[in-house]
DNA sequence: ACCTGTGGCTGATCAC
DNA sequence: GTGATCAGCCAC
């Protein structure tokens, strides 16, 4: 079987190959591991030691907690791991540690290193992971969704005023069960007492929902103190461990949620699942569900959606329509659930996490926990962080021409970093066990097992399975040389990280000079890729085939240059900015530039337009384009969300203030909305606002208004505003149209 | 209580 | 007006 083939690397899953964990959670002085078979879940107790990593074991004298002390060998700077009898006496120490040590070191050197997940912990000593051995579908999910009789806005929750209640609770589970509880029927509170059992009878192993952190668990968790009743969802039948202010980082936005943690199970928010998968490159619509799920063609059947009031009063009259409603709304999430989810499942067997903490942990962090997994069950000592702090140069971009070029072929070097690390041996001088590169290089070697496995499967389940893990492989693999860029981890090195980017400048200069020598143009550089204007002698596939197979012959056996895609023509626009008309007449735009969700859907479309126009020679269209453009601006008809900008919120609202007080930011329209607003609102909240009045005198952030507040009877959108902004995108174009004859032409 | 990197474009603001 | 700076978003 391939899968244990590749499973049985314990660099990469750890040495405890112990299959159908499906939750790890601290019991007195023990640790439970739970497991499923089919049906049933049973458990087991273990003994444990958590630990604490130090320089010098002398740190410790005069703590109460006793310990016992494990040398490491090697000269890494953690080289003792203390050993506790119990998580309090960890906790203990730990803070002796902390009063003790305060201030009299540098960061990057504190003497000890801690970490404050008990099962993390148990998962790194143990060399257990979750889910080994497990199909996705033996684990029992449940999907949650709530409907109130007010209207569900994201990051809001207004739970508290009186006249708000739950009026239904729809679940869905893994294996065919489906409820609706409503409150027509039941009180709120017998249903949430419904809810209680219900989680009890279902058993779920995974609880999913759409926003699920933000809305659903945080409502029923204030309806419930108001009610008295006691949430006992845990599988030791405990209510759940409720953290108000967690935080996640995903890519530069910090993302501030309630986490919640029940007792033997995970919670799975598809709110979170989605935004991965968008960040990853891929362009959704919204984050909503309704908008994931259609992206994915898993949207319940097409009907008209209702707004706001307009839905509860339809609601409260009919529990038919709510009943429908919420169980659409279960379905589609327990269906982007087992799409999404299933990527994080596989990393789950590999990264000592819980499948609920692999998902808000970085890329960074679960390379670095597999490092600290076999260093220490090889009893070998950790670095401390090297971190530098100093900025380092990285990848080579260039625009050689502006303008409509055509033909284009692209070339780019296949995982040019990766290449880099594996053919010239460059890996972390503190990984004294030399784990780097033979790991990189089995990702390496299995992503193609994977690749392979996908293509020769024979059922869809099996297609499915080897490349979400091929996909796996490739963004592990990609995350290496982030890992060794980074600041934070024990194996980071930035120097190394400098001589991988200045390795892959020197390689992807080369390759533009032997484009040219070969007599084609170079457009467009960035990092690994070119895109480039072949010479006039090699216009067919099999030419340009050839050019690139010649380029990719002057390196190294480990650096592939490959063909990746041939265009009729590209509009260059700046570096990072362009956009590509396919043979199939398909077009591409790339960069922030030219297409951003943040930007006014108008200027979008008319940009898109705009290039459409300027690909396909149509150059002279755009000038009545515009003229219509700006007639759809004056018109009555114009539609607030059509000049509408959203942005999301990078930091709490009040994190702004202080910052702006501080004169340390400017003003910013979203923010100012979020301070005048009664709602509470959180880092990664998104806003959409339009500008208003008429004024030009006056500031973006001064005349801000969200798009809530608009009110059609008395329209105030500051149509000069956009005006001005529709003509700014025209003068960047400009340039790119056809030359209007000038009085020096004349 | 958390963290993978650098390069580049644009709009908004603000000091000059 | 101009340039500097920040924030946001994107390419790789």
């Amino acid at each position: 079987m391939p899968h244990t083939l590749i499973e049985q690397n314990p660099l990469l899953f750890g040495h405890d190959e112990r299959p159908s964990i499906i939750a790890i959670e601290p019991a007195g002085h023990f640790i439970r591991l739970f497991f499923r078979n089919g049906e049933r879940v049973t458990f087991h107790d273990e003994p444990f030691q958590p630990f604490i990593l130090v320089n010098n074991p002398a740190l410790l004298s005069g703590c109460r907690a006793p310990c016992t002390v494990r040398p490491l060998t090697g000269e890494g700077f953690y080289r003792f791991q203390l050993l506790f009898d119990t998580w309090s006496d960890c906790l203990t120490a730990r803070d002796f540690l902390v009063t003790k040590t305060a201030g009299n070191h540098p960061s990057s050197e504190a003497p000890f290193l801690f970490l404050s997940d008990l099962s993390h912990q148990y998962m790194l000593s143990s060399g257990t992971t979750l889910f080994k051995g497990m199909e996705f579908s033996e684990l029992r999910c449940l999907a949650l969704d709530i409907e109130t009789d007010c209207a569900e806005g994201y990051g809001f929750s207004n739970a508290d005023r009186a006249e708000d209640r739950i009026i239904s609770i729809a679940l869905k589970d893994s294996h065919g069960g489906e409820l609706v509880l409503q409150g027509d029927q039941l009180g709120e509170a017998e249903l949430l007492s419904a809810l209680n059992k219900a989680i009890h009878d279902f058993d779920p192993d995974v609880i999913t929902g759409h926003n699920i952190f933000r809305f659903d668990l945080e409502y029923i968790g204030r309806r419930a103190e108001r009610h008295g009743i006691r949430l006992n969802w845990g599988r030791n039948g405990s209510a759940p461990h409720h953290t108000p202010h967690a935080r996640w980082n995903l890519a530069e936005k910090t993302m501030d949620y309630p986490r919640w943690d029940i007792y033997g199970r995970h919670i799975i928010d598809t709110y979170f699942l989605v935004l991965l998968y968008d960040t990853a490159g891929r362009n959704l619509e919204s984050h909503g569900l309704k908008a994931a799920a259609r992206h994915f063609g898993l949207a319940a059947e097409d009907r008209t959606y209702l707004d706001g009031e307009h839905i509860s009063s339809t609601f409260r009259q009919d529990p038919e329509l709510l009943y429908r409603y919420n169980m659409d709304d279960v379905r589609e999430t327990l269906a982007l659930f087992r799409l999404l989810g299933y990527p994080w499942f596989l990393q789950s067997r590999i990264f000592p996490y819980s499948f609920q903490s692999c998902l808000v942990r970085g890329n960074g962090t679960r390379i670095n926990a597999l490092f600290l997994r076999e260093y220490l069950h090889r009893g070998h000592a950790i670095p401390a962080r090297a971190a530098t702090g100093a900025p380092f140069e990285g990848g080579y971009t260039e625009l050689r021409r502006q303008g409509i070029i055509g033909p284009i072929v692209h070339c780019d070097v296949a995982s040019l970093y990766p290449s880099l690390m594996l053919t010239y041996r460059l890996a972390p001088p503190g990984d004294t066990l030399g784990l780097f590169l033979p790991m990189l290089a089995d990702l390496r070697r299995f992503r193609l097992t994977a690749k392979q496995m996908a293509s020769r499967a024979e059922t869809t389940a099996d297609r499915h399975y080897f490349n979400a893990l091929q996909q796996l492989f490739k963004v592990l693999i990609n995350s290496f040389y982030g890992y060794l860029g980074s600041t934070q981890h024990n194996f980071s090195d930035q120097g190394v990280a400098a001589e991988v980017t200045r390795l892959g400048r020197v390689t992807i200069k080369e390759m533009i000079e032997l484009l040219q020598a070969a007599g084609a143009e170079p457009i467009e550089i960035d990092t690994d890729g070119i895109y480039f204007r072949p010479p006039d002698r090699c216009q067919s596939a099999g030419e340009v085939q050839e050019l690139v197979r010649q380029v990719s012959a002057a390196f190294p056996p480990g650096i592939e240059v490959e063909l990746d895609g041939r265009y009729q023509s590209m509009f260059a626009y700046k570096s990072k900015n362009y956009a590509l008309l396919g043979d199939d007449g398909t077009i591409v735009i790339r960069g922030s530039a030219l297409r951003s969700r943040g930007v006014e859907p108008f200027l979008r479309e008319f940009m898109g337009e705009v290039i459409e126009r300027l690909l396909t020679g149509k150059g002279t269209e755009v000038e009545p384009l515009f003229d219509h453009y700006l007639a759809r601006l004056r018109s009555a008809q114009l539609e607030v969300s059509w000049v509408a900008r959203s942005e999301t919120l990078t930091e709490s609202p009040a994190r702004y203030r202080s910052k702006l007080q501080a004169g340390k930011r400017n003003h910013s329209a979203p923010f100012e909305i979020a301070l005048a607003s009664e709602r509470p609102y959180n880092a990664g909240d998104r806003i959409t606002y339009y500008v208003s009045g008429s004024g030009k005198g006056g500031t973006a952030y001064g005349q801000c208004r969200p798009i809530t507040a608009f009110d059609p009877l008395h329209p105030d959108i500051n149509i000069s505003y956009y005006r001005d902004k529709l003509h700014h995108i025209l003068k960047r174009f400009e340039p790119f149209l056809p030359q209007e004859p000038t009085l020096f032409d004349l």
